[in-house]
RNA sequence: GGCCCAGUAGUUCAGUUGGUUAGAACGCCAGCCUGUCACGCUGGAGGUCGACGGUUCGAGCCCGUUCUGGGUCGCCA
């Protein structure tokens, strides 16, 4: 160590204070690590007795000569060296904290986002907010490389309650009038375009009114893109450089290129998914064809209303999934909406089914080929009316079997493009087709001649880009020509006086030399947390909310003072 | 809004069939200790068992209601 001799300065925080009597240690911490403070019989009375009383999270400044240590300390980057403490300074006392600061803390989530800036102080969350720093620095540099400009787009904004709740902020001005807070830059970023920037980006915070989960935050950060005069291919392009850029520098991975790529109607055929997780197999088959003829009222009905029956067939897995074990699995696709799983357990002693004795043997072993199923396997059945019901299940319950079996592989970075979107959802309660993505999303050009006449064959030039099984980013090709966007507004519903009222000011901007654009989001949180495998949103945003959308730490949302809802013109509820 | 799980010391948890004074570990406080590094040893303080109501001779434990937190479904174009 070169530093071994020099007298140098220390700031941080007490760690840990060992006291052997007229030997005392101090772990001082700070952002980059541990420093052992040395205190000896050749430290002055006053020095010594300063250390003495010192306790965790103490704040102290000491001056000292860096030595060897006698004894070393392999486990820690800097155990070799120690200070040998001549000043001691306490710079702020602590109490003592409500739990320890050290990684493997276990307390609840609660009490430690009360005290975030505590939580904040342990090592692990330290580093992920500086890997996340060193993300958005790489993210800046790469885009602006590529000729990016960033442009910051307002966040008090005009509401567009297409899509998610928006939050809403009151006028004062305008009493009875409210801005919304963005859910993502979409409007603004495609101005843009039209004034001319080309290629536009920003680190974009964006806010939805939704109900929170592990992967869901109110308000969460959006690697926001926009480029003119490009269709996907250059789109996806830019990104897959910028994944591969951003791998390479951070974490030190290369990641294969081009990525693969699935349609939509493959990824919900394969995974019943429109982000499947294809770190494991467990792909579904299906056996429609089979189930149609057969003895089984369940499967035959199915088929005979339009419906299907597939299955998936779990390897190895005949130990851990007992009857009792399926039965769980059951109720949970019973609690997601579906009736039930037919199966079939391969074991050493032979096979056992829930529906055998409908089905003759010559269907059952043909069943057994179609999923490829061995000794040792489960096959798990589902059977709906409903196509997009079977799919949706079983590829819930392939995500469900696989956690439970432990066969996701924990260090794989597996991407995964989803294109050639559905253009329309039909809506089952308003039986009618809506726009499955914002309706600015253009239709691939081989699809407009079924605008009219046969919505569930149009696609559209849309695209996400899927990490492990979560959405990362979503982004499409943006209809710029007046007459087709008219068009697509009256087929979802809106009439002229209504898309005016919502988007006039896009559809009068497009009138005045829209470049063609395109663009996509992705989302830096979740970014962030599959790079470092974090279990939740919660370890990668520095000050996040609970569940409940509230923040223990500052205590919002909360009520305001009568005063300044009289300045907005809006009466008190009282409840 | 629905479903599942959890609320016991500062923290994480244990607590038998309902039965005397509710325990452990870590943390905290004090004493001893010259090479610790999760220091060690000795001692100590610390509890409205989330809240309310009920059953009972007796409730941390049983029942009801409620609050809080987590997960999830709905929702998230």
């Amino acid at each position: 160590m070169s530093d071994v001799g020099r007298t140098v300065s220390v700031c941080g925080w007490v760690q840990r204070r060992r006291n052997l009597g007229s030997l005392i240690f101090i772990d001082l911490r700070d952002r980059t690590g541990i420093l052992q403070l040395a205190f000896d019989d050749s430290t002055e009375r006053e020095v010594f007795d300063k250390a003495f009383s010192v306790r965790s999270e103490y704040v102290l400044a000491a001056t000292g000569k860096v030595r060897e240590r006698s004894s070393k300390n392999h486990e820690i980057p800097t155990g070799d060296i120690e200070l040998e403490v001549t000043e001691l300074r306490v710079l702020s006392e602590s109490e003592t904290p409500p739990f320890e600061i050290i990684d493997d803390c276990s307390a609840g989530e609660a009490l430690r986002l009360k005290y975030r800036y505590l939580d904040l102080r342990r090592p692990v969350l330290q580093q992920n907010i500086l890997f996340r720093h060193k993300v958005t620095k790489v993210t800046r540099d790469y885009f602006d490389e590529k000729g990016f400009v960033e442009i910051e787009t307002p966040i008090l904004i005009r509401s567009t309650p297409e899509g998610a709740r928006d939050f809403l902020v009151p006028s004062r001005v305008h009493k009875g009038s409210f801005y919304a807070l963005p859910q993502s830059p979409q409007l603004y970023k495609q101005l843009s375009m039209v004034a001319g920037f080309d290629r536009y980006m920003q680190i974009a915070r964006c806010f939805r009114d939704e109900d929170l989960r592990a992967d869901r935050q109110p308000e969460f950060t959006q690697i926001d893109l926009e480029m003119s005069f490009v269709d996907m291919e250059d789109v996806l392009s830019i990104v897959e450089g910028y994944i591969a850029r951003l791998f390479k520098e951070v974490l030190g991975i290369e990641v294969p290129m081009p990525l693969p790529r699935l349609t939509y109607a493959d990824a919900m055929s394969r995974y019943g998914s429109d982000k499947p997780d294809t770190r494991f197999g467990m792909e579904i088959f299906d056996i429609s064809d089979i189930a149609a003829g057969s003895g089984f009222g369940v499967f035959s009905a199915a088929v005979g209303a339009g419906g299907s029956v597939r299955g998936i067939c779990a390897k190895n897995s005949a130990s851990v999934l007992s009857r009792k074990e399926i039965d769980k699995l059951t109720e949970y696709i019973r609690g997601i909406g579906g009736k039930g799983i037919a199966w079939i357990r391969l074991t050493e002693e032979g096979a056992s089914s829930s529906f055998s004795k409908f089905m003759s043997e010559s269907e059952m072993s043909e069943i057994l080929k179609r999923a490829q199923a061995e000794k040792g396997d489960v096959v798990l059945i589902i059977a709906d009316a409903k196509n997009s019901a079977v799919l949706s299940q079983l590829g819930a319950l392939r995500l469900t079997a696989a956690k439970k079996l432990d066969i996701i592989p924990k260090d794989k970075f597996n991407f995964l493009w989803i294109v050639e979107f559905p253009f329309f959802d039909w809506d089952e309660d308003a039986r009618e087709y809506v726009a499955m993505h914002h309706p600015f999303t253009a239709p691939m050009d081989e699809c407009l001649r079924y605008l009219e006449t046969d919505k569930a064959k149009v696609r559209a030039k849309a695209y996400d880009l899927v990490l492990n099984g979560i959405e990362l980013s979503s982004g499409s090709i943006r209809i710029t020509d007046p007459e087709l966007q008219n068009r697509i507004f009256q087929l979802l519903g809106f009439s002229d006086e209504e898309a005016h009222r919502k988007f006039g000011f896009l559809l009068d901007a497009f009138r005045y030399g829209a470049p063609p654009h395109g663009g996509m989001g992705l989302g830096l949180d979740r970014l962030v947390m599959q790079m470092l495998s974090a279990e939740s949103l919660r370890d990668v945003v520095a000050f996040p909310k609970l569940q409940n959308a509230s923040e223990p730490m500052t205590g919002c949302p909360d009520v305001v003072d009568t005063k300044q809802l009289e300045e907005l013109g809006i009466s008190a509820r009282d409840n």
